[in-house]
DNA sequence: CCCTTGTGTAAGCACCTGCTTACATCACGG
DNA sequence: CCGTGATGTAAGCAGGTGCTTACACAAGGG
């Protein structure tokens, strides 16, 4: 089976770059997610992947390049692949979820854990912000559609940093259709063209210009 | 003029214990807010105070205690002296103006700056929340009460979040009485006995008590 | 006067961080 | 068989962190 292994199928039993790498890749998406960037470590990382810190450098460069390629990888799977006025429902469902599952996107969370960190990690997570944000204005007009749009995506990662982060009670345990219908119908009123499924909607007051 | 340095109008130039404790929590309050519990180092504070790091550690014991008796300093004050139906707009527009001023409750900005940090310092975040939420859930009714005032709160954190750490356009630098008009008209399908009024202040709704 | 007590300060310690270097080990080509 | 280059590893470096220790100065009382 195997060819060389630095051809296809990866059988990564003792030597073969790519399939360290990729592990290197995978145990940052974790630690990054689980402690923000701060606080995990190199060390960490490279410990978790089964690798020594010093591939890491080699393959990655520098922390911050790492990071960016974790931030790059994942991040917009979800943003790509889902429709615009489902996208919020989406990420807020996503977060609720929380970090259990595997496979979810965690790119948010990332964000979240690694805010109080250097100027230039918060640059990153202002860009992958402007995407979402992006996206989330098309569901609203006039001038302040985008406005609009960075009030919701402020929303959903307040529910994250309180409910993951701070896992601040009744919200950190709260059964995530609860909390989604709760945040769906107050949305109504800023988003107007998210699909309507809430409980409680009024009409839409009048429109500020 | 001065009295005895212990006594009471702090003259300060020279040897003031008490004068010089205070410049060390006047000086971990700003830089807290300012980068947060981890990135804000005790060089920097006592430098700061015009005071030598042994000082603080002397004074506070140690780096978390400093950071206890800040939050529980200035976290309270805005609290305990704002009516719960006006809490979330207060918090809202001091965390709009923020950091420039001086004497306004930063307690809510050193959260969202030092989220990353330790465990301990969550649970200290976690407390002040806590506290803001009680206030907030006496504005619903219900089983979810409690929950819609975490959902309102978080709201708050995020927004502050992506206004003041993360400085995303165009919300950083949008107009706060348009931004308190958009969260309003959305939150009061979520707390419902939210007073519902213009922008500006106006004359006081209903008074407390 | 000296001695005690409170205040301020410089230097250092132990630890952790990202990152680098020198060296072992394997695969393969001659 | 040996060399050559890619892969993996241990040890170390420079810098920063919270925190401690040993010491200098000022005030006041015996």
């Amino acid at each position: 089976m195997a060819k060389t292994p630095q051809g296809g199928t990866a059988n990564a039993s003792r030597r073969d770059a790519q399939g360290t790498r990729l592990r290197l890749l995978d145990a940052a998406s974790e630690l990054f997610a689980e402690r923000g960037y701060e606080r995990a470590t190199v060390r960490d990382i490279a410990s978790r992947a089964g690798a020594n810190q010093a591939l890491l450098f080699r393959y990655f460069g520098s922390k911050k390049a790492l990071f960016g390629e974790v931030m790059a990888r994942g991040g917009q799977e979800q943003l790509r692949s889902t429709p615009p006025e489902r996208l919020f429902e989406v990420a807020l469902r996503g977060m609720l979820a929380g970090g259990g599952k595997a496979g979810t996107d965690r790119s948010l969370e990332v964000c979240l854990r690694s805010i109080g960190g250097s100027d230039e990690i918060a640059e990153a997570l202002r860009g992958l912000g402007e995407e979402y944000a992006e996206v989330l204005a098309t569901l609203s007009e006039g001038e302040t559609g985008s406005l609009r749009a960075d009030l919701a995506l402020s929303w959903l990662l307040g529910i994250g940093l309180m409910r993951v982060v701070v896992a601040k009670e009744p919200l950190a345990s709260a059964d995530p259709d609860t909390v989604c219908a709760l945040v769906a119908g107050a949305l109504g009123n800023l988003l107007e063209n998210l699909p309507k499924n809430g409980p409680a909607d009024g009409e839409s007051a009048g429109n500020p210009e």
